[in-house]
DNA sequence: GCAGATACTTACCAAATAGTCTGTACTAGA
DNA sequence: TCTAGTACAGACTATTTGGTAAGTATCTGC
């Protein structure tokens, strides 16, 4: 395969951002360096192999770095990188329609898990 | 569950743009309604049940609406709702990111199938 | 009559994704 | 000594997601 021919740019987007958490992630970085055990409370839900998992694959991107302290017990942070920020950027104003709309959203999720029971 | 408290904005825009083809769905739709077969051509190696499938749920999310010219052969369209065009508005930076990056994005992910080769 | 096109639906299967649980190495504190 | 906490790794399982291939109904064109 290797095909890197995107037929828009948001098919790039999707390639770095895709994973159920990492779009989170990368926006709760956002607000300055976090230690694992910060995450994984700001992430709601998320378990710890699927962040650990993620952060692993956002630094190989190059989206994000692992900054070990190197002591013991282990202290270790995740910061953006430009290339991150530059993604938490445009991700912002997502974020923002997200907030805007959360009433109409809520109601299309749970009218979603009523018709599920129903069935 | 019908867990409906979403911790930032962000996980209201997944809560209705996960699924791999849906922001490409709304961000062809963006331009103009689009019978099922052009999304079929748009959005590149998908499939037709899963371009279908996820059709159903955005119109059923009110995010595009269904129009059936009620001919036969059957003639379908779709068109983004009001709801659906304010997303595919914020959808449109992130499309500028993937552009603008396009070429790192390439290499990212063809360094990732490199690795994979490796393994 | 038969292929081909339309927009789907369904059954079945494969793969990706996510979750649980256990384990590691080391320290601090009771 | 026993427990808890740190940041992970790995095995195993479950769920979700996606893909393939077939079938439906009806019309047009050959």
């Amino acid at each position: 395969m290797t095909e890197t021919n995107f037929q828009c740019g948001l098919e790039a987007v999707l390639a770095i951002l895709g994973g159920k958490w990492k779009p989170l992630i990368v926006y709760h970085l956002a607000s300055g360096p976090k230690r694992t055990g910060q995450l994984r409370r700001l992430v709601t839900n998320v378990s710890e192999k699927m962040l650990i998992q993620h952060l692993k694959e956002l630094a190989e991107d190059g989206v994000l770095r692992r900054v070990d302290f190197q002591t013991v017990p282990p202290h270790v942070e995740y910061e953006l990188t430009g290339f991150g920020r530059s993604l938490a950027d445009v991700l912002a104003p997502l974020c923002q329609w997200g907030t805007l709309h959360i009433a109409e959203v809520a109601m299309i999720v749970q009218r979603r898990s009523h018709e599920a029971t129903m069935a």
